[in-house]
RNA sequence: GGCCUCAUGGUCUAGUGGUCUAGGACGUCGCCCUCUCACGGCGGAAACUGGGGUUCGAGUCCCCAUGGGGCUACCA
């Protein structure tokens, strides 16, 4: 087998699209499963969608990511360059050679001209719309004197308008289409670029592309580029086309609702491994029952029959769980580490020990962003009311309530030594003497500390975080609160 | 409109003619654990888009219908 060279070539638009993304993972997971090389070419040929700073994206989302690419814009390679606006001399020099090979024409048309006949045809609804192109019958001495005289023109497929042409891809098959029902498209724009029908040609050849992923949008263009490889005599790539991630109700996932990019899940606390793991399985399947993969496993893991048809539905759900999952397998001080910044923007309190916090939270959180919501009673007692003492399962009623709290409040603060066991020893003692249930002194406690519903922890740990001070204090209110109900 | 393409529970999927009374995961529901929540454990509900063929036998092959997606740009 000769070498496997993918390459993953985005348009720089400022943000990474997560199935943009995914086609790149595929790209670099099936260089890597073969020892091949895994390539990044930039597509800037559209002028009008230059974006500052957006290839500085594309950078910084592979290596966060670490599909690591052998050659591209920053580190080189043998098949340079790899910015598709810096080989215009390559595209024009092939351009003018398909012309010669008839597998092209000058053409001069406006697309006014182009749009007009499209509308006219629309009118009709009869079959499919094809431009009938003066210019195709243009001598190449006729249209090179036009050029002379400063006409503005392109380079446009000569496409045969009988016959059929086959191809195979990996994912779909075989696939024949009808010649007839292609249209003959631009390869060479006015301002001497070349569009994507031709420049991923031409780079896929030079660069020497083994496996061509990309989307299921080419799927149909795919024999227009095959026409080409023929016209020059090259030999054509394998062809692995990617069916689409959509979100719910199978639109598109959009760029507006932050639920497209990579980067909005990274900044939402997702992490790296966890997107990576989610995204590979969404249109893969592994062939086990595993579903756990951090990228070097995914290398070996990954393989094209794996690959499914249909497109999938992001599921926002599944990847909480997954992040979770990573989370959870984390260590409580690597947790801390990544939960560190999340914390700062709950708690300011310097005598809360966030270490404490987070071994309740490590098995608690699914998303990093959840975390401030989850803890911000630590730095305030909330606003709560007293129905909240009121627990059914937990046998628990205002009156009795009350007695417990300040059985709580008397304890505690005879205690000489505040921490996790003392407080523990102390109350259990407490409801041991008193003969009630744990939950009839716990939760009430639990409730004056937090003035929520849900904690993450119980009365002890909240206890222990805050300090016999506050506690004692917001034990106060509490039994202030149900004195004066 | 034309062309291409896809189709198993709510979601991601396994299934390549008999082993399918259709398997797994997320989600969901119930129970257990338990001072709340979560973790963990156990259990449940939930799918072959429809219709025709082919075959002794079809989720699996063929055709049609329906529904979804894509292309139809001097965007990629």
């Amino acid at each position: 087998m000769k070498e496997v060279r993918t390459r993953f070539a985005p348009s720089p638009t400022g943000y990474m699209h997560i199935g943009n993304l995914r086609t790149g993972l595929y790209a670099y997971l099936l260089a890597k499963k073969y020892g091949g090389k895994f390539i990044l070419r930039i597509e800037d040929t559209d002028q009008e969608r230059y974006v500052e700073g957006a290839v500085d994206v594309i950078y910084n989302v592979l290596k966060l990511t670490g599909l690591k690419h052998d050659e591209g814009p920053d580190i080189g390679g043998d098949y340079g360059p790899y910015v598709q606006s810096e080989r215009r001399d390559i595209y024009k020099k092939y351009a003018e050679e398909l012309i010669e090979l008839g597998g092209a024409y000058y053409c001069f048309c406006s697309k006014e001209e182009i749009a007009s006949a499209r509308e006219k045809h629309n009118m009709l609804k009869d079959g499919p719309f094809r431009y009938n192109d003066p210019c195709k019958k243009l001598s190449k001495e006729e249209a090179r004197e036009r050029i002379e005289n400063g006409e503005s023109y392109v380079y446009r497929q000569r496409i045969p308008q009988i016959g059929t042409t086959t191809f195979k891809d990996e994912v779909f098959g075989e696939i024949t289409i009808e010649n007839s029902t292609l249209d003959e498209s631009v390869l060479l724009k006015s301002d001497g670029l070349p569009t994507y029908n031709f420049a991923n040609v031409i780079d896929d050849h030079l660069m020497k592309i083994s496996h061509v992923c990309r989307g299921v949008e080419y799927l149909s263009s795919t024999p227009k580029y095959n026409i080409l490889y023929n016209a020059f005599g090259w030999e054509i790539p394998e062809y692995i086309h990617l069916p689409h991630i959509t979100k719910e109700g199978g639109k598109k996932l959009s760029k507006r609702e932050g639920d497209a990019s990579f980067d909005d899940f990274y900044n939402k606390g997702y992490l790296v491994d966890a997107i990576i793991n989610y995204i590979a399985l969404l249109g893969w399947n592994p062939g086990g029952e595993r579903e756990i993969f951090n990228l070097k496993e995914l290398e070996e893991a990954f393989s094209i029959e794996g690959l499914s048809k249909s497109s999938a539905m992001f599921d926002i759900k599944k990847l909480n769980w997954l992040n979770g999952e990573y989370i959870r397998k984390m260590t409580v001080d690597e947790f801390h580490e990544k939960a560190l910044p999340y914390y700062k923007k709950a708690i300011k309190n310097p005598n809360i020990d966030l270490h404490k916090v987070s071994e309740l939270l490590h098995v608690r959180t699914e998303v990093l962003c959840d975390i401030p919501e989850q803890i911000d009673f630590l730095e305030e007692l909330p606003e709560y009311d007293t129905d909240l003492y009121v627990h059914k399962k937990m046998k628990t009623n205002y009156e009795n309530s009350l007695e417990n709290l300040k059985v709580a409040y008397d304890v505690l603060e005879s205690l000489d030594t505040w921490n996790h066991d003392e407080i523990n020893n102390c109350l259990m003692d407490s409801i041991k003497r008193l003969g009630i249930k744990n939950g009839q002194m716990l939760w009430p406690v639990r409730t004056a500390l937090s003035g929520k519903k849900f904690t993450p922890g119980g009365a002890i740990e909240i206890a222990d975080i805050l300090g016999k001070a506050e506690s004692l204090r917001r034990i106060k209110v509490g039994i202030d609160k149900l004195e004066n109900r």
